[in-house]
RNA sequence: GCGCCCAUAGCUCAGUUGGAUAGAGCGAUUGACUACGAAUCAAUAGGUCGGAGGUUCGAAUCCUUCUGGGCGCGCCA
């Protein structure tokens, strides 16, 4: 459990320990849960308790009655201001808000976790075969914000990239290289090496090809056959190694890999290991795990049905109905009849090894250099100083939500090896797909057909090469905001302009990944996602700007605002009716850590970015209402200054977690 | 056939542990730049929370069922 200690949840819970006691003193009840909320309108107070509706059956006493009862034995208590009854029983709890508005502005606030864990989040695995669409870019952006979110919690996390190099989707492009282009490794080095001096990217070659290939495959039915035999021949050279096939194979996802990190990169997102499916197979993790898997009865051999011939394992969610016999045909092949290993065999693998479970490590090279870190990538030989990888407390997969089965196959076979406590804490980081609006469709050039129209939305395929290029939507979200910031700002130089314009490009499209909770599909349309009005990332990024504008023209800084507000007694400008507005920042600014524990909790940062929103939305209302420069009184306007710079340290902290950065001016 | 997810304002979505009058953005209408930056703010209109039962002091939220939509279920990866 997380834990941070803040204003407001440092007196939720003292408001609760006072509750406990007194219903254990005056009417003998302890009660597990109690729950707690925000009355609809802060004038009513900052907490509300509906504990009387509770305990009204089990007193058989009118709610209203109990509540006065509780009241009278709650008050006085540090902190707070008073206590009332409302509606059918409710307890609000006010707070004393001068008192509070000096602690949350002294804002010493320290998170540490009660126990910081070891977490692995994995996310991005892009197949390496062709360039990055928005899908991937709500995956990578989910995974990284949650990085953010561990990582401002206090724990230690690792993040890793799988990349799946040896897998079909890499020998489709190399059967479109070496049998519909003709090419030989050499060709295909030159190849390369061209596109590389004309400027074109070698992911949004194999774009094209891939969906070429995947035609080509279907487009003979005389042929069909054959050509699905290449692909497969294609298949197994690259597992194997050694060849030709696996050379063109390396070469070309290595490059792609490469443009995936710096389309990543744009986005301010970061990696610290790529493990790779080549090296899996070569240091043959799957034998390991296949032992333990064997010992332990997860895995069995099947004698008839179906099955024959195959290990299997009881399918993750199967009842324990086995009253009739015969065979589970109902079971997981986890190895084939033929002795190879299927995917979910060699993810269960893999992920002994996340654990630190499976006895072997993979080599590891240098791959790739951030700023302040390195990215290493799985090797069979490698080199003697590295990093420590693997044997996490935690784990976090981002995958989208079809591959839930595979998901929960993989922790059933933890389970039944005894690993409960890791099972446990085997997170699937789930979220829908993003498709792309019909309109959308057809605004990019895609003819669609009139069952499609119809759709709310069309899911993107590589196979078809349909959909929106990652590096495509970012040039167009710069493109745009740097119009709007080269006719905001002709002062300022071009290389200025540009870092803003691409500051406010990311705030807009991290944003837009995140404000939908992960299960909501996201229609793709270029019209929501170039906004910059309203809900936005921009939006909030102005809100800040204007804070810096503010203590620009007021010649201070927000820590000096904050240190000049100690001596304040605040009290008497929160109070009536523009009192409890501007109580309203304050106190939505107090609870950003707590949206922090509950976004780890859920696994959902969307609550977080709802929260950032408000945040912004109530600063600009706060801002418009209450003209801080010319305030004549000099307490009043510590007050108005410590607001704002209450509200830009919360909005920042926040903005920073979800990826968003905000410039002094935009 | 089995399993999972979804249905809330014209559109796109929030609604976290069951709580007070179901919210936001966009779009529409109207108003506000001689005040800290209008990528802004204010106001108005807009809802049988897919239907029907049930549990509860209390249901958009939990249960049952129906309707409509999406996804997954290979000795593919």
């Amino acid at each position: 459990m997380v834990y941070s200690s803040h204003v407001y949840l440092q007196e939720q819970r003292k408001l609760l320990d006072r509750l406990r006691d007194v219903l254990r003193v005056k009417y003998q009840i302890e009660l597990e849960n109690l729950a707690i909320e925000q009355p609809p309108d802060i004038k009513f107070g900052e907490y509300a308790l509906p504990v009387a509706f509770e305990l009204a059956r089990l007193l058989k006493k009118a709610p209203r009655k109990i509540a006065e009862e509780i009241i009278a034995e709650l008050s006085p208590l540090e902190g707070f201001a008073g206590f009332e009854v409302a509606g059918a029983g409710y307890i609000n709890a006010k707070l004393d808000r001068g008192r509070a508005a000096r602690e949350i502005a002294s804002g010493t606030e320290k998170i540490a976790p009660e126990t910081p864990l070891h977490a692995l989040v994995e996310h991005t695995s892009i197949n390496p075969n062709k360039a990055a669409h928005v899908g991937h870019l709500r995956n990578a952006i989910l995974g990284d914000t949650f990085v953010r979110l561990l990582r401002a919690a206090g724990h230690q996390v690792d993040v890793q990239n799988y990349i799946d190099n040896t897998g079909v989707q890499v020998a489709d492009v190399v059967v479109g290289l070496m049998h519909l282009e003709k090419l030989s490794l050499e060709a295909v080095q030159t190849l390369m090496q061209q596109l590389e001096q004309r400027g074109e990217k070698i992911d949004y070659y194999c774009w094209d090809l891939y969906a070429r290939v995947s035609q080509w495959y279907e487009a003979d039915e005389a042929e069909k056959q054959a050509r699905k035999q290449v692909r497969l021949d294609t298949l197994h050279a690259i597992e194997n190694g050694g060849n030709d096939a696996a050379r063109v194979a390396d070469l070309v996802s290595t490059a792609i890999l490469k443009r995936h990190l710096e389309t990543m990169l744009r986005l301010g997102i970061e990696y610290d290991l790529l493990p790779r499916e080549s090296e899996i197979l070569h240091l043959h993790f799957w034998n390991l795990a296949f032992e333990q898997l064997k010992e332990s009865g997860v895995l069995y051999y099947e004698e008839e049905g179906k099955n024959k011939g195959c290990w299997v394992m009881k399918r993750a969610g199967a009842g324990q109905a086995e009253d009739q016999d015969g065979p589970d045909e109902d079971a997981k092949v986890i190895v084939r009849s033929n002795g190879t290993v299927t995917y979910v065999g060699k993810d269960i693998a893999y992920h002994l090894w996340k654990f630190g479970l499976l006895g072997r490590d993979f080599a590891y090279r240098k791959f790739f250099e951030y700023a302040d870190h390195t990215c290493w990538i799985s090797a069979e030989t490698g080199e003697p100083e590295h990093p420590h990888f693997g044997g996490a407390q935690a784990i976090y997969n981002v995958i989208d939500s079809r591959q839930a089965d595979p998901q929960a196959n993989v922790v059933e076979a933890l389970r039944g090896l005894g690993y409960t406590e890791q099972a446990s804490r085997y997170t699937h980081f789930s979220y829908e797909m993003v498709a792309l609006t019909p309109r959308c469709a057809e605004e990019l050039g895609y003819e669609i057909s009139d069952e499609d129209r119809s759709r709310p939305y069309i899911e993107v395929s590589g196979r078809k090469g349909f959909g929106v290029k990652a590096d495509d939507l970012i040039d167009k979200l710069i493109a745009a905001t740097q119009k709007e910031v080269d006719s905001r700002h002709p002062e300022l130089i071009a290389k200025e302009r540009e870092q803003i314009a691409k500051e406010i490009a990311v705030g807009a499209l991290r944003y837009f990944m995140l404000k939908y909770t992960r299960n909501t599909v996201i229609a793709f349309d270029f019209n929501e996602a170039l906004s910059f009005e309203g809900e936005t990332g921009p939006y909030m990024q102005y809100a800040v700007v204007r804070t810096r504008s503010i203590f620009r023209k007021a010649g201070t800084t927000a820590e000096q605002a904050l240190a000049d507000f100690a001596g304040v007694d605040a009290t008497p400008y929160l109070t009536g009716e523009d009192g409890d507005g501007i109580w309203q920042v304050w106190l939505r600014a107090a609870r950003t850590s707590l949206l922090l524990d509950q976004c780890i909790a859920t696994a959902e940062p969307a609550y977080l970015a709802k929260h950032a929103f408000q945040l912004a939305k109530e600063f600009s209302n706060f801002y418009r209402k209450h003209h801080i420069l010319t305030e004549a009184d000099p307490a009043r306007k510590k007050f108005l200054l410590a607001t704002a710079a209450v509200t830009q340290r919360e909005l920042i902290r926040a903005l920073s977690w979800l990826g968003i950065s905000a410039p002094e001016v935009m």
